[in-house]
DNA sequence: CCATTATTTGAACATTTGCTCAAAAAGAGA
DNA sequence: TCTCTTTTTGAGCAAATGTTCAAATAATGG
């Protein structure tokens, strides 16, 4: 007897048309990935306190944001870089402080959605 | 001379009473940690697929979603325990088989306009 | 109660993530 | 140019994550 494989089941119940359809569907939504990169920025906490702060405010330097969320301004960098990669973040520089804001962008549509929802 | 820490800056340009004004936000805003939490179940390729799969579905087994992503059942299987201990999901039993589905809630809803702003 | 089908579970492992610390970079004023 | 302030960067490390594999669980039909 061939051994039974994780790979896939041997159904009776098994709609194999469907399973085409929903294969297809798959291969033609290729933004899904792109798009769990994107939403991954907002599933960490300090991540999304950042996008929250930001969202309240018009900008904030990794100063502010390292002062208000208790954390070292070296934590914050970090993590502005990741935002700053995906374009999610913008920032203008004045002297040696860098001003950072929410950048247009599916992100940051996604996170209004959010914030008004639960406020 | 005191050495200079990492954990706040001697800033001139400091607004103490909007950071204070932003600690406070951001302590009334206690559910952006769980909020984050539910965020990351989105914010993972497979998962994503997962619910994508699920909510252009009426329902579907591990071994249906194996099958169309083209992984192991048991994978699929760790990732929909996850799912539904967040009740992002909920299943139903017919003999051997367990169906899922999209369970309401805050996630299903964020999924609901992401999957209708880019198709 | 045994075999079959579908699924879950736990240990193991490699990879990724998030933070710390120390050092580097970069603008502005003396 | 030296110094001060703000910020970024890279190495290092502990913790979390995602997958595989083998074993356990569970319903069903002989």
């Amino acid at each position: 007897m061939k051994p039974l494989t994780q790979e896939s089941c041997i159904r009776q119940e098994v709609d194999v048309k469907k399973l085409q359809r929903l294969r297809e569907q798959l291969l033609q939504h290729n933004e899904l990935e792109p798009l769990a990169d994107l939403l991954a920025m907002a599933g960490n906490a300090t991540r999304l306190k950042i996008l929250y702060l930001l969202s309240i405010s018009k900008e904030l330097c990794v100063c502010d944001l390292a002062d208000v969320m208790g954390m070292t301004v070296s934590a914050v960098s970090h993590q502005l870089r990741k935002l700053r990669d995906r374009k999610v973040i913008e920032q203008r520089r004045e002297g040696p402080t860098i001003y950072y804001r929410l950048a247009p962008g599916p992100l940051t549509e996604i996170l209004q959605f959010l914030f008004q929802i639960d406020d």
